[in-house]
DNA sequence: TGTACATCAGTGAACGCGCGTTCACTGATGTAC
DNA sequence: TGTACATCAGTGAACGCGCGTTCACTGATGTAC
């Protein structure tokens, strides 16, 4: 019973060992995200030699940021998949909130990974800002009420919300919510009830104000 | 121009190593915080074997939350202080938010290893909820204007203060953001725009909407 | 259709590294009598 | 006050590890003629 190769005979030539080594490492990360990730591991796991990655990513980081990618993509069509389901006009920002933290729930370890990658480049994907996650809150936004011509408002209302999702995304697993969360009736309610506070989440109080 | 031990001459025994450890790894992050500290690293800068302190702690990550406690209590002491320096009633969580997000900026090293033994153990130290930045926040809402009875609504604000403050934390330093940060006037005023909109920073708005 | 050859995509061994931790040791200190 | 001895807090060498990356190589594939 040793490392059984993922592929019982594969040909010398492996046809799309760049998608292989991809899945492979969404796998690691799914199967436990405690410790790094390496690339010798990844390898191991897509069953090919240490060298062979070096064919297909200049080198670790840039198997990484494929990862991430494919991670802000999944994201992103798990928010828009929210978002569907959710009643018109009723707190949809919050839905999208929750989708957010879901995902990082559900996927911790491709969540950490998407983040590092984000933070090392100082930079989030453009993707992500063009199509993905960013674009939908924007788009809500809008939908609420806010100004669509107000960019700067627009923009720092979208980065807000982001940021404090981000914020729930790294700080719901702590033990001390527990009795909290349960009094509150599980962790979807909770963190309904942890978006609501964050009002931004529900622009219609916010327009009265303004 | 060998790696210059701290002290010229040291006796055999040190006196207080356990300190001086402590004050090596902060040292070590505060000048580069990029790659992990190593337990090696702290005791080499410390001028002393690799084994010293074993002595001292039981292993790396009993340094670690040493380190962390440590950076808990300074930036408890720095909200304090900017709270101290706040006018009465104006925004004063705001103040709040900026003055841990400025440590962050600070101290990035040190936050993240803050953040990340936090993570580790699923729990924030005791320390931070009795009479440190948790603490500060409950008495700040409730000086806002919330019911101190109604312990769950003062603990979901809290936590959902807190959750807000560490995103904002995380991704201040993004890149994209530099072109709103200047056209609002410098990160003090950008972190303070970012956390108005999420208006659990403003409770008096929360109390009119109630 | 067959053959020479360039190119592509693997292999496996090796390099050098720094790490956390353990071990037997030894120098310094404190205490009992 | 002096001495035997236990205890404390260091040393330095070593163990074993997994890592990222490079290298010379080789098997497979595609293309020109």
């Amino acid at each position: 019973m040793e490392q059984a190769p993922v592929a019982e005979t594969r040909p010398y030539h492996h046809g799309d060992l760049r998608r292989a080594l991809v899945e492979a490492g969404r796998r690691l990360l799914e199967a436990e995200g405690g410790s790094d990730l390496s690339l010798r591991a990844v390898a191991r796991e897509a069953g090919v030699s240490p060298a062979a990655p070096y064919h297909h990513f200049r080198d670790k980081n840039e198997l990484l940021d494929a990862l991430a990618m494919e991670g802000w993509d999944q994201l992103g069509d798990q928010m828009r998949a929210a978002l569907a389901e959710a009643e018109v006009g009723r707190d949809r920002l919050v839905t999208l909130g929750v989708a957010y933290v879901r995902f990082s729930r559900m996927n911790p370890a491709i969540y950490r990974v998407m983040f590092a990658c984000s933070q090392n480049n100082e930079t989030m994907p453009e993707k992500l800002r063009d199509e993905g996650a960013y674009r939908l809150v924007c788009d809500t936004l809008i939908e609420s009420g806010l100004d669509p011509e107000d960019e700067t408002g627009l923009e720092l209302a979208a980065i807000a919300v982001w940021c404090a999702a981000h914020g729930v995304a790294e700080m719901v697993g702590f033990k001390e919510f527990a009795p909290l969360q349960a009094h509150l009736g599980g962790e979807e309610a909770f963190l309904r009830a942890l978006f609501s506070q964050l009002d931004i989440f529900r622009p219609h109080l916010v327009a009265q104000a303004v």
